[in-house]
DNA sequence: GGTACTTTGTAGCCAAATGATACAAACTCC
DNA sequence: GGAGTTTGTATCATTTGGCTACAAAGTACC
C-alpha cells in the first residue's frame, strides 16, 4: 500500500515539509522534530508524524528527524529526487527576480530557458543563460526535457504562450500572470495569487 | 447561522471564485455558470453551488451567476470590500514587478508604501510611490493603517523586517523570500512557494 | 405559445480526511 | 538510573467533500 497513488492532501503536505527542510538545512540544522515542523506549516504535529510514518520510521524516538535523510526520503516518495526542466517565459522584472533566485533551484528545478520577444533583451544573459527569441519555443521545448512552463509574461499573451506550450507537450504550466487560462484536462496550471491568499487571512483576522 | 465564522475551506474557494469572477470580469464577461467556474479551479460546480447557496440565492437558474453581483456578495461574506493598505518591502526587480502588476490591486488592497534601504533607490518613484528609507517604518506602518506587510526583500534579511513588522503591529505577511520566519502565534505569514506547488503537480503527472 | 435545453438550489448518502486524545517505546541528558 | 523529550501508533468522533438525483426557474427556438 506504499506503492499507492498518493492522496491530494499528503502530496501536498509533504511537499511542503519538503520546503521547511530545505530552508532548515540552510540556516545550519541538522535535525527537527514534528513540532517544529508544525509552527511552520500550521499542520498538527501528530498529523505529521502520521504522514511520515506511512512510509517508513524516518525519525528518532526523543531527537526528532534528520534533515538530510527527510528530505531524501520525501524526495523518493514524490518521485522527484532527479533535476527537472523548466522554461521561463518573459525576462521582464518578474523573470529576472524569478531566474535570480533559489526558489526553483532549491527544489531540483533547473530554469534550462528562458524566452522573450523584444529584440533588445534577445541575447543577453540572466545569469549563466542566454534569452531567446520566442520563435525557438519549439525546437527548445520539443528536444530539450522541459517538463514546466513558467509564465511571468503580460496576461494579454500569457494564453497564446500556454497553447504553444501545450503544443508542445508541456502538461504543467505555472501562471504568475493575472490571466485566466484554458488548457486542455490533462495539462496543469497553478497560478500565483497572492492577493486570494491574503483575502481569506484577512477574514480570519478581521472575525 | 449565515453569521457563523466561515470554516477555512469555505473561506479559501469563495477566495478563489473572487479571483475567477475578477478575472473573467477583465475579459469581458457578464455572467458565468458554476461549471465555468469548475473549470478554472478544480472545484467541483455542486460544491460551488453549495458554498454560495449558503449564503443566499444568487444565480439564476438557466443562465448562471451574474459576476458583478457575485464579487459584490463575496466580497461582503469575506468582509473585505473595502481598501486595504499594504506596505511592500524590497524595490528590486520583485518588488517593482509586484507594484506594477494589478495581482493586489484587483482585490482591493493598495500598495500604500516602498520600503528599501538602498541609497539609490529611495526616493525614485514606481508608479506614483515613492520608495521611503526602511528607518521610516515605525512611523508609516504605525500611523497609517497598513495591516499587510509584503516581503520582496533577499531572504537574509527577511526576519528582521518581519521582526519590525510585528513591532508596528501589522498582524498579516506575505512572504516572497525564502526565509523561514518566526511570528508570533497570532500573525500569520503566507509564503510564496512555486516549487512546493510543482514538486506536487509534478507527482500527480508523473503516476 | 409550446417544447427542449440549461442551470440553479437543494437533499441525501457515503467514503475519506482530519482533529483530538492517549500512551508505550526509544532516545538524550544529567 | 531517572526525568524529560519525541516518535510511532491506535482509536474514536467529527467534518468535509464527492456523487447522484431532481424539481424549479429561466432561456432559446420554432
Amino acid at each position: 500500500m506504499a506503492q499507492d497513488r498518493l492522496t491530494l492532501g499528503v502530496a501536498t503536505r509533504l511537499s511542503r515539509y519538503l520546503q521547511v527542510l530545505t530552508q532548515s538545512k540552510k540556516m545550519g540544522k541538522n535535525s527537527i522534530s514534528s513540532q517544529a515542523i508544525s509552527e511552520y506549516t500550521n499542520v498538527n504535529p501528530t498529523q505529521i508524524r502520521r504522514d511520515l510514518s506511512g512510509f517508513g520510521k524516518f525519525g528518532k524516538r526523543g531527537v526528532g528527524y534528520d534533515i538530510d535523510t527527510l528530505i531524501a526520503q520525501i524526495r523518493k516518495i514524490l518521485r522527484t529526487s532527479g533535476q527537472h526542466n523548466i522554461a521561463l517565459f518573459g525576462s521582464g522584472n518578474l523573470g529576472q527576480a524569478i531566474a535570480g533566485s533559489g526558489v526553483f533551484a532549491d527544489h531540483g528545478f533547473r530554469i534550462s530557458a528562458i524566452f522573450d520577444v523584444d529584440p533588445d533583451k534577445v541575447g543577453t544573459s540572466i545569469g549563466d543563460i542566454t534569452v531567446r527569441h520566442y520563435s525557438e519555443l519549439p525546437q527548445v521545448v520539443g528536444g530539450d526535457g522541459i517538463m514546466v512552463g513558467v509564465l511571468a509574461v503580460p496576461g494579454h499573451v500569457a494564453q497564446m504562450v500556454a497553447d504553444d506550450l501545450v503544443s508542445s507537450g508541456v502538461k504543467i504550466i505555472f501562471n504568475y500572470s493575472d490571466a485566466l487560462l484554458s488548457v486542455p484536462s490533462d495539462v496543469t496550471v497553478h497560478t500565483s495569487s497572492p492577493a486570494v491568499e491574503l483575502l481569506y487571512a484577512l477574514y480570519f483576522y478581521l472575525t
